[in-house]
Order: structure tokens, then sequence, then C-alpha cells
DNA sequence: CGGCTTTGACCCGCGC
DNA sequence: GCGCGGGTCAAAGCCG
């Protein structure tokens, strides 16, 4: 049950949102009626709607060797923000940075410091809204969260209370 | 000195 | 096989 330690839910948290300019679904998706909670304006509804939108970009699988399919732990969310680096509480090491085809600005790639953990996230700005910072998530964190100034705390708080909620699935 | 970025090289899968 | 695009490595450098 380490999915405990961070999951979809963590990113969709009420507490999130408040923080961050979260858009869903990400604009380049063809759902007509995006979600577009400007922060310290997030309710729960838009925190469940949001979360029903992860849980079909859940669904993503991927080849493995041997032509297994496997589940994939990935994430990708959208935030207006002038930094690109949003402040979700873990630690990360950057360890690329790639220009993309048909996009003016550079992609990131991240891992998380943690020992042992293997959760790596992208972050890309929108080349046509530049003030648009699409964030990618990739595996689940084996830890709690590592970072823990005040305001976090918080953020944790809400999210294992909104976890013990809704049954939380494992994988 | 430790932890982090930077940055070019390397690698790998895919389409031609 | 080759080149291209995209993901990762790792040496070097920066900064507290």
């Amino acid at each position: 049950m380490h999915d405990l330690c961070y999951s979809p839910r963590f990113i969709t948290s009420k507490s999130m949102m408040e923080r961050h300019e979260v858009i869903f679904p990400i604009s380049s998706s063809k759902d007509a009626s995006p979600i577009d909670v400007k922060p310290g304006n997030a309710s729960n509804i838009h925190a469940k709607k949001a979360e029903l939108f992860l849980k079909t970009i859940r669904k993503e699988t991927s080849k493995q060797k041997g032509g297994k399919e496997i589940m994939k732990h990935r994430y990708v969310f959208q935030t207006r923000s002038q930094i690109d680096i949003l402040d979700d509480g873990f630690r990360w090491r950057k360890y690329g940075e790639k220009s993309v085809k048909n996009n003016k600005f550079p992609r990131s790639y991240y891992k998380c410091t943690y020992r042992g953990c293997n959760v790596k996230k992208q972050i890309q700005r929108h080349s046509k809204e530049e003030q648009i910072v699409e964030t990618t998530y990739e595996g689940v964190h084996i830890h709690p969260v590592e970072k823990s100034t005040e305001s976090f705390d918080q953020i944790l708080r809400n999210f294992i209370t909104s976890n013990q909620l809704y049954n939380v699935t494992a994988m």
C-alpha cells in the first residue's frame, strides 16, 4: 500500500489546488469542458472531478520486454504559473534537459532524490500558451513527503484524510 | 565537502 | 543500416 504515499489524489487534493492553478483536462485533450481552478477557489467538487479525469489517464499501459503490457503510473496535468517547478513537497534532482520538436521551450527531467525511490517527472512549458506548465509524473513514491514546511504539513494532512475517505486502491 | 545543475555524449526504439 | 527524436548518464562546475 505504498500508494498511500503518493497518488493522483495528491495532485488533485484541494489544498494542492489552492496553491497552484490546476487545469483539467490538459488542453490538448478533446474534452470540451476543462476544469480551470483558480487558487483559493478550489472545492471538493473540483478535486473530485479532477480525480475522475486522472483515473482515465491512469489506464495508460506500456509494453514491457516480452510484449507484456504493464500499468503505467503516469499522470499529466497542467498548471498556470510563472514558475516552472511547482512545489509539491518532494525533493527532485534534475538529470537532463532536452529541446523537443515543435516546441520552443526545453523539457526538463527530474528524479526523486529519495534513495531507492524511482519516481520521475518531466516539466514542460507550453509553446502556444506560455503561462501554462505541463507536469508529468511517472511512478509511485515509496516514502512520504520529505520537505515539511508548515504549509505543506497541512496539504499532507488533507491528503491522508482524503485517502482514508476514498478507500485507496493499490497499484 | 555534499548536494545540486548544466550540458554534451551516449543510447535506444522506430520509421524509412 | 542509418538518421532522427527523445530519454538518460556522468563529468565538471556551482553554491551553501
